[in-house]
DNA sequence: TAGATTGTTAATCGATTAACAATC
DNA sequence: TAGATTGTTAATCGATTAACAATC
């Protein structure tokens, strides 16, 4: 289905028109024209246009863009229809929240083992799911081939655990380790989710936004 | 300290510019030429210079850059030894997670308060610290006027609650929930760390990546 | 048909990279 | 001093915006 080779940009904004899409779906919209859309996302109509023409012409000269088939399509694009097989390392607290809190399915995903280190967690259950002791990982990898892995882990055990998956096949690292994974294996997808770089940005612009403005000193 | 506007691209490289100073610190590394600073990162060495300029000459001409006083510099700019009090909204999962995992005294924050609409979970502890009903939310801001809040909360709720919240003098949101908070306020700074969008691209990107490989069937 | 809105090309803007003079 | 590496200007590249012809 895609066309040339599509920038990083585009990609990136992606799901933001899927969410949008889908709230206006909920909504009851039948059709958005990209002016429209642009004054609720914030963005130029212009760029709606050009990023939604990378994958073709989803729209109709005149009337706009019919909303359920429009995020169908982007659906589609993201392959949010698949079935791929995610093992989740790591369950620690943000490694729980992320079993519990994503609905996977929604996104192409179906969540099939999680594994642990600190083998007192063997046999506990998350999500209905009981925790595997890291030993296990190998042969798991071995017998069920997972796609993905979601890394939960501290910064020390990531680089390891990386070259094991990727030995196991594993192709796509959703990564919240402070371990950047390089993109040593081109093959390989990664998004890495640096949680407390996101903070130390919001850091900086809270900061930097009120320097205009005499703050009312709180006494 | 602050030159000029810095451009929001440069602003968000700087937390991994503190990360890895941090790791070469831990290394014992005294001294990093931008050269190879750049081999480590996976970027050109000009634009590590051309960033570290925007805020002054950190480094010494045939010397490089000295690690410890850098990472130092790079913190303040990010405002990383304050002390701002920040709040959580949603004792969920996710909110949970975030109250343990994040060690927020390193980054200029301090938690002073969490908060759920869900009163049954009322005075049960996390992190140490008891959730308050979100009745108390508004007396809550005026007594102790929170600089920052944590948004780990459904969609619906979100637009009413920063309402609330800039109304007791919230200025800036790190907001996990679904809703994409308007610029509206323009001295409010946020981010947004939408981590099913983060999915979304990663579910992408490893069906593109593998599309010149013959993928092996496994059956 | 006339009006609206897309698809697409061209113009602008900003960010990255390259080059080199300044200087430790 | 000679070598190394920064700070900074200029060149390139890519992404965004504007404009408009195509067309529903």
């Amino acid at each position: 289905m895609q066309e040339k080779n599509i920038s990083k940009s585009v990609i990136r904004r992606l799901p933001r028109y899927y969410r949008f899409l889908g709230e206006l779906l909920k909504e009851g919209a039948e059709k958005i024209s990209s002016r429209e859309l642009s004054e609720r996302m914030r963005l130029t109509a212009s760029q709606i246009r050009q990023d939604l023409n990378c994958f073709g012409g989803f729209g109709q000269q005149g009337y706009g863009y019919n909303v359920s088939e429009l995020r169908e399509q982007i659906g589609a694009i993201l392959h949010l229809d698949d079935a791929r097989t995610v093992i989740l390392i790591g369950a620690g607290n943000l490694g729980r929240a992320v079993a519990v809190h994503i609905d996977f399915e929604r996104y192409g995903c179906r969540l099939v083992g999680i594994f642990d280190r600190d083998d007192t967690l063997t046999g506990e259950s998350i999500a209905g799911m009981r925790i595997r002791s890291a030993d296990e990982l190998r042969a798991f990898c071995a017998a069920e081939h997972p796609a993905m892995a979601i890394l939960c882990i501290p910064r020390d055990g990531a680089e390891d655990v990386v070259k094991t998956l990727i030995g196991g096949g594993v192709r796509a690292f959703w990564n919240f380790s402070h371990y950047d994974i390089h993109a040593d294996y081109p093959e390989t997808a990664v998004e890495n989710v640096h949680l407390t770089d996101s903070l130390m940005i919001l850091s900086y612009l809270m900061e930097e936004n009120g320097e205009t403005e005499d703050d009312t000193v709180t006494n």
